[in-house]
DNA sequence: TCTCATT
């Protein structure tokens, strides 16, 4: 049967294609019409995208250029969570031309505070080696004014101000050249050269981050943020070991699913932590845990077990020890994820629970405790009740050997990479307020569980390691 | 003083 395309070309075959010339892009079978792309079609990245508009939202808006190869709204792809941004592809490569020039910087969708960004994708090849980031602009200068200052070296093709969230600039910019050269140019004769009124320092301009720059900044500025540099966390203190739990978590969790991205509570992203996991093989990280035996340093009193906490004074917010430094021989394995693996079952846990109900903490040949310390301060009151236990059979787990810090969110959020936590509950002692370093998830299905007890069992936080295990069936609980 | 996100 023959069919007739948009072209209004009749074709025996069924088959209809056009070429990048073309008016129509397509391959039509029948009634349906596949579509085809150009060859040099470029694939479209779509930034500043408010967050409750999905690719039904955004097509009309789009479709005005041309035909619509494929559009996708970037979710996570752990948690679903619209990332505010989109890939497009248009089918032909003119209509992402016209899209980006209509379109990029030129408005400003509802609910946002900066213009839409219609660029290639960085998948599109692109030189990042271009770029300039310019510091110690006055705070008065405008793009225009730093357009003025560099277009003498050549093409500017982006130039951009950064603002904090009230429009006020942050005193830099970036500047993207056409060429590599053209940019080196503008760095050799302006750096240094002046400083800008208002500014307390000459001017810098020098080639923006790369992306491993960029993550390694960011993992610091979290490090700061989290605590780890403040003298009182460097013993141990909250924070301390949170963000460190959470890197290890994070790093299990690479190693059990091959790459999953945190939930959207963290504040740590998983190309990070890909990034830590890489920072790792270059011994940056590595803490020292020691096998389960094999070694005479009881785990977390070793030379070693201190600096893994310590450490991050480090330049970068991360153990920088040399691997001769860090007391373990070099043939000591050091696993590329910074994941040690450990026995599921302690040896030296005795069962919490009946721990707790005795009413006793004893940790005799346990080096944890050997100190002084808040985070070792264990509980000493029977737990009250064991009220809820939301999930089905199976989906709940008991932890054990929660950081003293850890609350009912930290304890959700350690978890919730392994699926839908239904609930999170850490103990509390009542009289203190102190968390008794142990508690409960539910899951909405076994197998998360499952994933969360191979993932977290036996991991390492601070000198403790956790105990994940199934939380045994209610009755079983019950001495009387 | 390194955006905001890049399947």
């Amino acid at each position: 049967m023959a069919t007739v395309t948009a072209n209004g070309v009749q074709q025996e075959n069924g088959f209809s294609t056009t070429n990048s010339a073309g008016r129509m892009n397509g391959l039509t079978i029948g009634q349906n019409t596949i579509p085809m792309k150009d060859h040099d079609a470029i694939k479209l990245f779509i930034g500043q995208i408010p967050r409750n508009l999905e690719e039904k939202d955004l097509k009309p808006l789009f479709e005005e250029f041309g035909k619509i190869y494929e559009l996708t709204v970037l979710k996570d792809r752990f948690t679903g969570m619209h990332k505010g941004c989109a890939f497009l592809t248009y089918c032909a490569r003119e209509s992402a031309l016209k899209a980006q020039s209509a379109l990029h910087e030129q408005k400003t969708l509802p609910g946002m505070n900066r213009p839409i960004q219609v660029k290639p994708a960085d998948s599109e090849g692109r030189g990042e080696d271009r770029k300039l980031f310019v510091g110690m602009l006055g705070k008065q200068q405008s793009e225009d004014d730093v357009r003025r200052l560099f277009e003498t070296f050549g093409q500017i093709e982006e130039c951009t101000v950064l603002r904090g969230p009230d429009g006020a600039s942050k005193g830099c910019a970036f500047v993207k050249f056409s060429s590599h050269a053209e940019a080196q140019a503008a760095i050799n004769s302006l750096h240094g050269g002046q400083t800008m009124p208002g500014a307390s320092s000459s001017l810098v301009v020098k080639f923006a981050d790369t992306d491993k720059e960029r993550t390694l900044r960011r993992m610091h500025q979290m490090a700061g943020q989290l605590g780890i540099f403040s003298p009182m966390t460097i013993q141990f203190g909250a924070y301390g070991a949170y963000s460190h739990a959470m890197m290890q978590q994070q790093a299990a969790l690479m190693a059990a699913t091959q790459g999953s991205y945190l939930n959207p509570m963290a504040a740590i992203a998983a190309a990070q932590m890909q990034q830590m996991a890489a920072f790792n093989v270059n011994g940056l990280v590595a803490t020292p845990m020691t096998p389960s035996s094999g070694t005479s340093t009881p785990p977390g009193i070793s030379a070693t077990a201190v600096p893994s906490i310590a450490a991050p004074i480090g330049v970068n917010g991360f153990s920088a020890l040399p691997p001769q430094s860090n007391g373990q021989p070099t043939s000591e394995p050091i696993y590329t994820n910074g994941i040690h693996p450990y026995p599921a079952q302690s040896p030296t846990v005795a069962d919490p629970l009946q721990q707790a109900y005795a009413g006793v903490q004893h940790y005799a040949g346990d080096p944890l405790s050997l100190t002084g310390h808040p985070l070792f301060t264990l509980p000493c009151n029977p737990p009250v009740v064991f009220l809820s236990s939301p999930g089905p059979e199976g989906c709940n787990l008991f932890i054990y050997h929660l950081p003293q810090e850890f609350g009912d969110a930290e304890l959700m959020q350690m978890f919730l990479p392994f699926g839908n936590v239904i609930s999170a509950k850490v103990f509390v002692d009542r009289a203190t307020n102190q968390s008794k370093c142990f508690g409960f998830v539910s899951f909405d299905n076994p197998s998360s569980a499952q994933a969360a007890i191979q993932a977290m069992n036996g991991f390492q936080i601070g000198m403790k390691r956790l105990k994940v295990q199934l939380k045994r069936p209610k009755d079983a609980n019950r001495p009387y």
